[in-house]
DNA sequence: CCTCGTGATGACAGCATCTGTTGTCATCGA
DNA sequence: TCGATGACAACAGATGCTGTCATCACGAGG
């Protein structure tokens, strides 16, 4: 019979996120969250180095897209490499209910919808390495994973509202959609 | 002879970009920011929200980019109309070694740099607001701002490392390149 | 010349975040 | 059985940030 509860960083998660939904990120204190999972305040900190991070542990979608990157046909563009790792990395959100939780309680505070920029620029920064590791040199490396992202933001944006359409298809919908605004109107065209 | 001396905001800014730069940004309090400009802690915080904003305050660029683009020519594409906005925007950029020293500053310290990028999704957000102004979709706005500031990084971290070239020459060269990034591959290539 | 309001600042008190350090007590392995 | 380790509590302290009230120069109006 174990001296703890298991799984403290968990109840952390859970108990933080549910707090922030209740009562907003600014008026729950660290010592509540750590009160609601059954530990102390200090030990909050054991397991997240700031309050933010309760809700952003875990590089799992980083290191999935870096993995799903490398696995795919060095002979594709790295613009295809990208897109291919990004449609094979669908399943790896979690409970759909979770997740839509989790951005309601990050839209709703600046704080915390600061903590998600950083976190997507560092996916890019980690995606540009690894195209630099196939020879692209590192100023396109950032462009090329800017394009990327930009079709990513424009797919789950539509995905969010209507789960129904797999995010492979509107990936490549979204591709298209970005070749047709940036090329330059046809004269003739409409 | 006035009681205070004048322009304290641009004192305590320029006291706290000296000292982030001598002993970072963690090791520097509010209180001895306020004392290298003659002032107490207090009246930092009347100045400022917060300590990460004595770098921040002022929102110029986002308001002569939101001006510069509405008086474009409402018969432009929306993107047209953004490059245009974008390099009509180059003599926004203040003296260009105070700049260089405050972008030094935000990149050595993770709290500075998430400021930083919602800084820029902000700026985002106006742009988007404005598309809509002109008739476009939201979600094809956001879609649409996200390509600008992609080439716009892709132009301006060129212009850093060669302040010789001209903003507006680099913006176009850097379209160019999305368009050819995005195009796929020729049929017959491989 | 006096008074009174206004605006900028100081002084103080107080809560919350985050950190360093030390003590306690099960559990595990030799 | 005993020492090491891991998980947590307890305590102290620096710093960030806020609310509130006092203070003092200045200028407008009487």
């Amino acid at each position: 019979m174990p001296r703890w509860e298991s799984d403290a960083q968990g109840r952390l998660e859970r108990a933080a996120l549910e707090l922030f939904e209740t009562q907003g990120f600014e008026r729950t204190s660290v010592a509540q969250i750590a009160g609601a999972a059954g530990l102390k305040e200090r030990s909050f900190y054991r397991y997240f180095p700031d309050k933010r991070e309760v809700l952003f542990a875990g590089n799992e979608l980083e290191t999935h897209l870096v993995a799903q990157f490398e696995a795919t046909d060095p002979g594709l563009t790295p613009l295809e490499a990208l897109l291919t790792a990004l449609k094979a990395a669908e399943e790896i959100f979690r409970p759909r209910e979770f997740l839509l939780r989790r951005v309601r309680v990050i839209a709703a505070n600046p704080a915390l919808a600061e903590r998600d920029l950083i976190k997507l620029a560092d996916i890019a920064d980690a995606l540009a390495r690894a195209l630099e590791r196939r020879g692209v040199e590192p100023g396109k490396a950032r462009f090329i994973i800017d394009v990327v992202l930009t079709i990513h933001r424009r797919a789950t944006s539509r995905w969010l509202t209507d789960p129904d359409a797999s995010l492979s298809r509107l990936i490549t919908q979204a591709t298209d959609e970005l070749r047709e605004v940036v090329t330059p109107p046809a004269p003739t065209a409409r």
